[in-house]
DNA sequence: TTGTACGCGTTATCAC
DNA sequence: GTGATAACGCGTACAA
């Protein structure tokens, strides 16, 4: 359109100049002023800005009010899927409410957690949404500390004090287990993560442990191993062959705390030709494809983006407060169970049919 | 450890001042000219620096230097598994070369794609990972002659000059068809989302139309309705219905442009109950769970991380070139056939057993 | 209604 | 070796 010469970044000095003006009559302009200034002026800066193809530098912006405008995340894993439909709703209620965000993804690696942490702050986030590993970095208490407002998300961290939005771990139990029960099945096996790194995780096996002690039905865990490959792959599908083949009479189900671990579960049961239905399988978290798998897989799905923007929403709300030190609000959300066949037991029972769907 | 108190965040002049010299001295050992300074000093200031809990403010030094140590990457659809896995790629080839990365999500709005480039344009990053959707907005457009290095992402921009990497996609559509033709089958159907909106999706389509000039199969191409919903699923599976129970004796394959088309067409494959592998089934772009459907989807798996780590080589390298119009580059990458049971018609061709395994 | 002057935290350029 | 001082681009009292 105009002729818009390759010339650097111009700055508010040079927008002034040009419309003859001062700094200031601009800097209104763009702040949200406009109206204090006369129509002739607000005229010329326009064109002028337009002409230049003026931005304001966030930079210099951030640095004189101290307002970075700017939240962080940290997230654990950004190949979960879970994870980015949490991010994705942060992201939105961010844009809504005209802050941005910085995104780190940590890989699960507390050092690259310590790393993004010090960047973050490098930035002057002013508010951190935290999907954390592990116990909690000095990194992360000393920003507390400073008084960066923190919202956790899904996992607590330890006796550490801030606001936590997640599911309700012990309802999502028990409405995956009275599930179960409901279809008849009375042996379940919970495959889990290590609880260790994360307290949803914890708080999932304790109610699991909890409902199994009050005997309704035959409740074994099984913990995976933590580090990745094909000895993981191998242990679990034993695991499950003898889980699946034994000798009791009582229908038997899977119950998997994660998405990851459906993934996983799948895999080793397709491996074993197991008959989904006949053994159940209940997954917490809903993925695109389970209804792809077998018979469809069960699900509990997370209200994701909801629990991203909660997050941010409590972000904000502590920004705005002026005794930064409230006490420390726990958010928790419901998921929403997804009936679908690998948890309907087949009618008859006559296994001489060799078809498997 | 020490006594932080919840004071704010401390600047360089409080550091200074409590290890008793100027603030020259204490940039300087933050600014990798450590040596420069008496052994004295240099206890003197870690040690401040560690009690005060002193971080370098970002803003101000991106301010002073012009050098904001930022990359933008813009990504269409974040929850395209693809693109997590290309971002991931980006985001450890930035880590490792010191940079950090300002992530923004556009939803496939250009709206929001406007917006997001305005910002990273604001927080002048130094250069841009673009996957864009659609032409090049006039943010774009300015952003490139304004001399910020630009890197486009699987899709090209018109006559826009650009750095691209991404698949070299007349290969990748050789491969497929090749496979295809191997399995024999005779009568394919290409899927794609719509054309118009990315270059890539223009290039596979034209080197499928190519091949079906030569002959050697018949060819049909069903673009999807560019809405989504229950509208585009049920003509999906409308043409889907068609094709499979088509009169012609010629063994009939589905080839799916991308991941999100395998997922749809998979579904729709589902709903009709159609029996992978005798219906033949391709897909671009691997997932998770393409093992887990049926006999397993076979799939093109693209290198993604080394695209994503390419792209950010490519961005550095223009960074250091003095003549920033440098004619522009492209690195074309090869997709992995991984052959699985949706692309292996069954031996023997009796249609009177009802299972569908 | 408009303009001047200063400070935000940092680095670069000089002097000492 | 070290330290004062001037930018960097912007917002904002304050003065006019």
């Amino acid at each position: 359109m105009s002729d818009s010469k390759n010339a650097a970044r111009s700055t508010i000095l040079e927008v002034a100049r040009d419309a003859g003006v001062s700094k200031t009559s601009v800097s209104r302009y763009l702040g949200g002023e406009r109206e204090r200034l006369s129509a002739t002026l607000q005229g010329r800066i326009g064109q002028s800005i337009a002409r230049l193809g003026y931005r304001p530098n966030q930079m210099a912006r951030g640095l004189k009010g101290g307002r970075s405008r700017l939240l962080g995340m940290v997230v654990a894993d950004i190949r979960n899927p879970f994870s980015v439909d949490v991010l994705h709703g942060v992201e939105q209620a961010c844009r809504e409410r005209g802050f941005s965000l910085l995104v780190c993804n940590t890989d699960n690696d507390p050092a690259q957690e310590r790393e993004h942490l010090a960047l973050l702050a490098a930035y002057r986030v002013e508010g951190l949404v935290v999907n954390a590993a592990g116990r909690p970095s000095d990194e992360l208490v000393a920003l507390a500390e400073q008084g960066t407002p923190l919202v956790l998300l899904d996992r607590t961290l330890g006796a550490f004090e801030a606001d936590v939005v997640g599911l309700d771990n012990a309802r999502v139990i028990d409405t995956a287990v009275d599930h179960l029960l409901e279809r008849g099945y009375r042996h379940l096996l919970y495959v889990s993560e290590p609880p260790e790194a994360a307290s949803s995780r914890q708080a999932r096996l304790l109610r699991f442990h909890e409902r199994r002690a009050q005997g309704d039905f035959d409740g074994e865990v099984y913990v995976q191993d933590p580090h990745a490959g094909e000895t993981r792959e191998a242990t679990l599908r034993k695991t499950l062959a003898t889980f699946v083949n034994g000798a009791d009479e009582r229908p038997r189900a899977l119950l998997c705390a994660n998405g990851n671990v459906t993934l996983a579960v799948a895999h080793a049961l397709r491996a074993l030709d197991v008959t989904l239905g006949e053994t159940g399988l209940l997954g917490i978290d809903e993925l695109d494809w389970c209804a792809l798998a077998g018979p469809g897989i069960t699900t509990l799905a997370q209200p994701t983006e909801a629990i991203g923007r909660a997050a941010v929403d409590s972000l904000l709300r502590r920004l705005d407060e002026n005794p930064r030190h409230a006490p420390s609000r726990r958010t928790d959300f419901v998921a929403r169970l997804i009936p679908r066949g690998s948890t309907q037991r087949p009618r008859r029972r006559e296994p001489a049919d060799g078809c498997s769907r």
